[in-house]
DNA sequence: ACCAAGAGTTGAACATGTTCAACTCGCGGA
DNA sequence: TCCGCGAGTTGAACATGTTCAACTCTTGGT
């Protein structure tokens, strides 16, 4: 983590520094981006860029952050644009959607998310301590969409969903950064069709030989999640 | 990828280079390892070792290589030593295990390598170009272990079914590179919990009402697969 | 006003993956 | 045997992430 600057200059050299990289990040990628021309877009010393983030992936960590907070705001937004529909099958396909449109400007150099993913000595991984506020807000984007909707599932279902969903936008996540087709058409599309089958294996859950498998399942997530 | 040599000796400075590289990767790790360091142990200039391979990460592909290979020999003497017993979940069980067994050995070091691996532009991506052969081999694996077993399932999901469990077993490498446990107990106990309700749920597909979601997930994964 | 302490800042130096022009060597053909 | 060509090899140079001792600036206490 970062510390927090003690000062109000401080705190603007910071932003300077991480608008700096997410300008270069964008328009040069992440390994086009050197340091060096972060630090002079940002007015201040190479080493200096050092002082407030301790490596150059911890300025990636700084645009999750950012992407996490417009994805949450798109999210609501898209949710309220529903006006009253609460089927989950739409609320999911809004939440997801907005994931891709609020991304796919980063697209280009979106091959370190999923580089830190896999590193799990690295506070940077979306599974460590240290995103854990990161990744719970986005769980709880999908609590909400889950909530506001007419699902009807088992309560032990109903309390994992949210965090089962958001495996699942990792993995479309995982897929986004694999798409090669133009403004990641494919990635939509998946998610226009996967979104109406997931609600539809959802409804199954409650049916008779279904509902056993599906309460040991969740039974195995839970006690696998804990330490 | 590394042209083959075309002389005698050149193999054999080829080879020197990848057992140094092998064995400073066993004893330092990937970051602790220094082309230069290679080099050295093999005895020629550290410019030359990029002859042969033309990135420090050409030589961690060798170790994955490796890897599948070491896997697809245990999975295939842990199935025989099943000697007759055709149930999908003993077999699954089986070909999991030989997995966590025989990547045990480099678990410490696992984290940086998949690290690498995991960056989509990256030839060590297992969706790579690159990785394709090493990548069908593993769904090789699956496909023997179904193919030997009794499970009945659709024919469209029979057919997906191998590259669906060579997911499945991504999913489980994804834990394990996560395990800190000792010896990995908790991916072991995962994959123990996990596959009987694998098979529980492999054989629910046949159920008249979950046959249909079923046919259209097959579908989208079809659709998705190609590009 | 002054001073000490600590925050903020710098430029140079370092480590290492990678490139490259130049060199050597071995071999097939004349 | 000798030549020439291309494979093989080298060491130095380069690019860039990162570190660090030294410096400057700010601030709070007296």
């Amino acid at each position: 983590m970062t510390e927090t600057p003690a000062t109000e200059k401080a705190r603007q050299t910071r932003a300077a520094i991480l608008d700096a990289a997410l300008d270069l990040f964008r328009s040069h990628g992440y390994d086009g981006t050197t340091m060096r021309a972060v630090a002079q877009q940002a007015g201040v010393s190479a080493g200096n860029a050092y002082y407030y983030f301790s490596s150059k992936e911890h300025l990636v960590q700084a645009f999750y952050d950012q992407l996490q907070e417009a994805h949450a705001a798109a999210a609501a937004e898209a949710l309220q644009g529903l006006e009253g529909r609460t089927a989950y099958s739409d609320r999911l396909r809004a939440v997801l959607s907005a994931w891709v449109d609020i991304a796919s400007e980063y697209h280009e150099f979106a091959g370190t998310f999923f580089k830190n993913a896999a590193e799990p000595t690295s506070p940077l991984s979306p599974f460590s301590e240290a995103s854990t506020p990161a990744r719970e807000a986005a769980v709880q984007i999908h609590r909400a969409t889950i909530d506001g909707s007419d699902l009807k599932v088992s309560k032990a279902l109903r309390e994992e969903l949210p965090e089962l969903m958001w495996l699942l936008q990792m993995g479309v996540v995982l897929f986004w950064v694999h798409d090669r087709s133009p403004d990641q058409r494919r990635t939509r599309e998946l998610v226009e069709r996967a979104v109406p089958l997931i609600d539809r294996l959802l409804r199954l859950t409650r049916v008779p030989v279904v509902r056993g498998v599906v309460d040991d399942v969740v039974g195995l997530v839970r006690s696998v999640k804990g330490p």
